[in-house]
Order: structure tokens, then C-alpha cells, then sequence
DNA sequence: TAAAGTACTTTACACTGTGTCAATTGACAT
DNA sequence: ATGTCAATTGACACAGTGTAAAGTACTTTA
């Protein structure tokens, strides 16, 4: 899944990997869109985001939760980039794998929401947003097609997609935050 | 197509809908990817993209070029929203109809390009960026799943869309604009 | 030591959707 | 009358998912 991004992996690719027949899977996992959602939420788990993000929060102010967040996303979409294409290629077809998406990215415009919130409470949210549309633009900013857009396709490196992001976000969200930062 | 975003249309449906019987399809385009193909090809042509891309550059100022092309878009993707969809789904695995998508994005991008170097031109341009780095920002910003997951699934309206995103772009890409636009 | 259970295997097949092929029909032009 | 064009019908190959049945090897229980 990983090295193909999902792409091409059939049922009996995952047999054949797993040193097993193709029939056998089916005794596991009803079918391949359980498969995946399964190893998302494996994966997921293994990789322990849970607590990766929730430290993010500890951050002592918003832009610091901000900052502190968009550097953790940025080097774990690639973690988890070949499972989400799988999933994200099935998920117009396959209601339990857009479900399983839909749970995911949850998760992520959660931790928006949070430090859009953060960033308010310190009185530093600009004023032409609600928190609402806030979460919305820098949820939809941190989607996984934006950083495969600017990392694979434009040829970004992870870091600078970091400090891109961050630069932007604060531009964007952050009071007074002009033209000043420079990265 | 437009209907259904491109999913579950089989050839079969779309001969039927054409009231012509599915071999038919055949006699005219070699493969479904083909149909796809021509389909967006023709749907540009009747559009007249190009000619309504190329008026935008008509504006005097660089921020004027870029207002007046992020509302062109905003209103143009719906349009091909249903196609497009269907286009990005088989991408991941044809590789003719990975071709034309990025045909269509390659157009985009260069008038993201366009609109950096005139805003450049100006001097307006904010000084972290390089023309290269805002053009793909910019291309990115302007992606179609961005443009999906606001309106269709954060359910802004179509001019909410083009309102704060052209606020995003000002902020990030030009001069001065710290926190004073209100839209 | 026998019976039951577990985990898997092999083989076969149904189903969907794409794409190919061959023989046929009807309309029209020369 | 002949040829050609566009489309038709019907059959079929192929890939990939999912189902079903019968068999094998090993483990647990009693």
C-alpha cells in the first residue's frame, strides 16, 4: 500500500505479501474496503496521532499551537499518505470507506477547530473571520491533496511545505501578522 | 455526468442516455477514458475558458487580475465540477486521462503564473515569496478539491468562496494587506 | 485416543463492467 | 444493382471482487 499508494493492490497482491491465499483474507476482513479501513485505523493507532496532536496542544499560546500543529501534520501525511489514496480512491464508490474517511478528517478539522479557538481566546484571530470559517479555510489549507499537490507535484520538501504552511496560516489567521514574518 | 459527479456513469448508461446502444459508443471513442477526454475537451470549447481567462488579464493591476480570476473560477468550476470529478477518479489509474487532467491544471497554473508576475510587476508582491513559490501556492490554493471540500462539503456558496478566497490570496501574496481588506 | 474446532488451502463459479468481434440491417449515393 | 456508412444484435474475452464447498493439518478438550 505504502510503496504503490494504493494503486494496483488487488486482493491478491495483499495475499501474496502476506504469504497467504486470496481466500483466506476473506476470513479476516469481509472485503477489501475493510480491509483498508482496518489498516487505517491499525495504522493510525500504532502511529499513536492521538497523542502526537494532543501534545500539540499543550502549546503555551494559539500561533504556537498553530505553528506546533502544522509542523507535526506536515511530517505525518506522509506516514499515512499510500493508505489514504487507497482509501480516498474508494471512497466515491464505497459508502464504509468514505465513512472511514469522513471519521479521519474529523479528526484533523478537531484539531482546526482547537487552534482556531486557541488562537482567538488570545484576543489574535483576525478579524474578518468567525471561528467557523476559520476552521473551515485552514482545514481545508491542510487537506492531504494540498500536501501531495505541493510536495509530489510541485516538488516542495516536507520542510519547506512546513514553513510555507506556517507562514501562510499566520497570514492568514493571525492579527498584525502582515508582511513581517519572514521564514 | 453532471449529474451524478462523473460516478456510476458506465458507458452503458451513457449510451442509453444518448439513445444509441453501448457498441456505439465504441464506432466513436476507442476507450471510456477517451469519451471522458473529449467530453472535457468539448466542454471547455463551448465554455470558451480561454477566452474568458484571457480577459481577466485584461485588468490594470496585478490584485485586479488576481480578484478578477479567482471570481472567474469560482464560478467556472461548478460548471465543470461533474466532469472533472470523473476525470480525477480514473486518473489515479489511466494514464491518457492522468494526461488531459493535467493538461487542464497545467492551463490553471499558468494563469496563477500570469497573476503572480503582474502583481510582481507591480512590486506589490509580498517579499517572502519567489514567483515560482506564490505560483504554486496560488495553483494550489485554486485546486478543484479545495474549491469541493468549501463549497460542497464546508457548504459556503459559491460567492463566499470567491469572496474569502480572494481576501486569502491578498493576504498572503500581496503587500501590505495585513489585516485590513474586509470583505 | 477420539471428537470437535480452528485456520487455512484448493478449486470452482457468479457477477460487474470494459472492450472486441462478426454478422446483419436500413438508408443513401452512384 | 452495388457499395458504403452508421448503427444494430448477440456473443465473448478479461480483470477483479466476492461466494461457496470440500479437503487438510494441526490443536484443544475430554
Amino acid at each position: 500500500m505504502e510503496e504503490q499508494r494504493g494503486q494496483g493492490v488487488r486482493m491478491s497482491d495483499i495475499a501474496a505479501a502476506a504469504g497467504v491465499s486470496r481466500q483466506a483474507l476473506y476470513l479476516h476482513f469481509s472485503s477489501r474496503t475493510e480491509l483498508l479501513v482496518e489498516t487505517t485505523r491499525y495504522g493510525d493507532e500504532v502511529r499513536g496521532v492521538e497523542e502526537r496532536s494532543i501534545r500539540c496542544r499543550a502549546a503555551p499560546t494559539g500561533v504556537e499551537v498553530l505553528t506546533a500543529y502544522i509542523e507535526f501534520w506536515g511530517n505525518y501525511v506522509p506516514e499515512i499518505y499510500g493508505i489514504a489514496k487507497a482509501l480516498l480512491a474508494v471512497r466515491e464508490t464505497d459508502e464504509a470507506a468514505a465513512a472511514a474517511w469522513n471519521d479521519r478528517m474529523g479528526m484533523l478539522r478537531d484539531c482546526c477547530r482547537y487552534t482556531i479557538e486557541a488562537i482567538q481566546r488570545d484576543k489574535m484571530l483576525a478579524p474578518e473571520w468567525t471561528c467557523e470559517e476559520a476552521t473551515d479555510l485552514l482545514w481545508t489549507i491542510l487537506s492531504i491533496q494540498n500536501w501531495e499537490q505541493l510536495t509530489v507535484e510541485c516538488g516542495w520538501s516536507i520542510s519547506q511545505y512546513v514553513v510555507w504552511i506556517q507562514t501562510v496560516s499566520r497570514r492568514i489567521f493571525v492579527q498584525g501578522e502582515g508582511t513581517r514574518s519572514k521564514p
